[in-house]
DNA sequence: TTATATTTGAAACAGCTGTTTATCATCAGG
DNA sequence: CCTGATGATAAACAGCTGTTTCAAATATAA
């Protein structure tokens, strides 16, 4: 039992449970007993529940960025100074998702967890992620800027997190819709296969026509 | 101070701390403090806490699912017998969604819930919210099955929750995206403008092309 | 070895959780 | 008036929460 083993065994239960339960509804006793680690060690090692989140977040994080941004930058240089398509941009974006938790086969608690970053109250971990990888998405956002230079700036925000929505509502649900879909339609859906179906989506999504121009409401209605 | 006073300033408080800070959050003595109504009584009135969550959520989804099915009864007497075009199905969805808490002003709040319902542990939520309030939603997704005939089942049900995911989404994290666009884009964006921009990707993203066919896993990849 | 730091362990801490109990006020119908 | 039911109130309940404390164990270095 190394030194480090047992910070290991902590991240690895913390993660599993608060994908599966939340980060509130998961108390550090349960993750403690579970990972079979004194409750005193959470605090001793992480400091607080709070930073054991965050550290949580960094392990997918900070391999999920250093990737990506190699990526991006072997498809700069293959564009060299071009315009680098949607396409491309929405297929490394996705492969690198794919690549990362592939490691410790568990793309579905990455996408839980990355869904409850955004829609549990929880504000330290929202701000977390933004100050410490905020950047990442920045550059691919100006990317795609110049992937769709006839797409409004905010029609291009926002379609962007509708597809974000998309993304990781059926992810982190997935395996809630999965055992419907194969129910109702008597069909296994891998992660593969989703990501396969959601390509046309996504693409047809970002290229759809622009909304009519808005009504201004009227001063009685 | 009626009879059902407590009862209806229970509601309404809890329903915002819910929507703010999640449902395991949200204490029910932060609830009665700021309700200014005694501890006990929302045991009195509603039993449990699961109770009164369920309780908030119906006095949503009762008027909800009546109006939905009202205006899906005209639709149908209009189109008498013939098939109802996409964008009128989505439209009327739209509207009913957008009506029902246009009442008490509060589309964020029904939103966010919705958003909680899914992606919060709460096994119960899911399960209530199903086994009430499942009929509207097949009857809606049978009527979009026949307006969009060309497309496999498994396919039609994928992407029906992927616009699910873009609408609850988007609407829940409304007021962080809000503040993001409107600080980069100096653009004020209403609710109403939102569903006119998802218009488009909605109807574009039901009607993409079908994603080319699985190629299934070679033995050794 | 001894000395020093690092990591575990069991127990206790104060505080908050949902729920229950028992007492009190209010108001209806007889 | 009295009676009985309904609702409000304060207090207590047992249980769980994250965190701290301090002693024991272990590893590291001299």
């Amino acid at each position: 039992m190394g030194q480090t083993d047992t910070v290991t065994r902590i991240l690895d239960t913390a993660e599993v449970l608060f994908a599966e339960r939340g980060f509130a509804e998961t108390s550090l006793r349960h993750i403690t007993s579970k990972a079979k680690v004194n409750l005193a060690a959470v605090n001793y090692h992480f400091g607080s529940k709070k930073s054991l989140i965050q550290a949580v977040f960094a392990r997918y994080l900070d391999p999920f960025t250093e990737r990506f941004h190699a990526a991006l930058d072997e498809l700069e240089a293959r564009y060299a100074g071009g315009v680098i398509p949607l396409e491309e941009l929405l297929e490394t974006m996705a492969r690198t998702v794919l690549e990362v938790p592939a490691e410790r086969n568990s793309l579905k608690v990455f996408m839980r967890l990355l869904g409850l970053a955004y829609s549990q109250a929880q504000g330290h971990l929202r701000r977390y992620i933004q100050s410490e990888y905020g950047s990442v998405f920045s550059r691919f956002t100006e990317l795609v800027r110049r992937a769709t230079p006839d797409l409004p700036d905010a029609e291009r925000f926002w379609r962007l997190h509708f597809m974000l929505g998309t993304v990781i509502f059926t992810l982190s649900g997935l395996d809630a819709l999965r055992d419907i879909a194969e129910k109702d339609y008597g069909e296994h859906v891998s992660v593969r296969d989703l990501v396969r179906r959601l390509r046309p989506v996504v693409v047809a999504a970002m290229s759809a026509p622009l909304p009519e121009a808005a009504i201004p409401a009227a001063e009685a209605s």
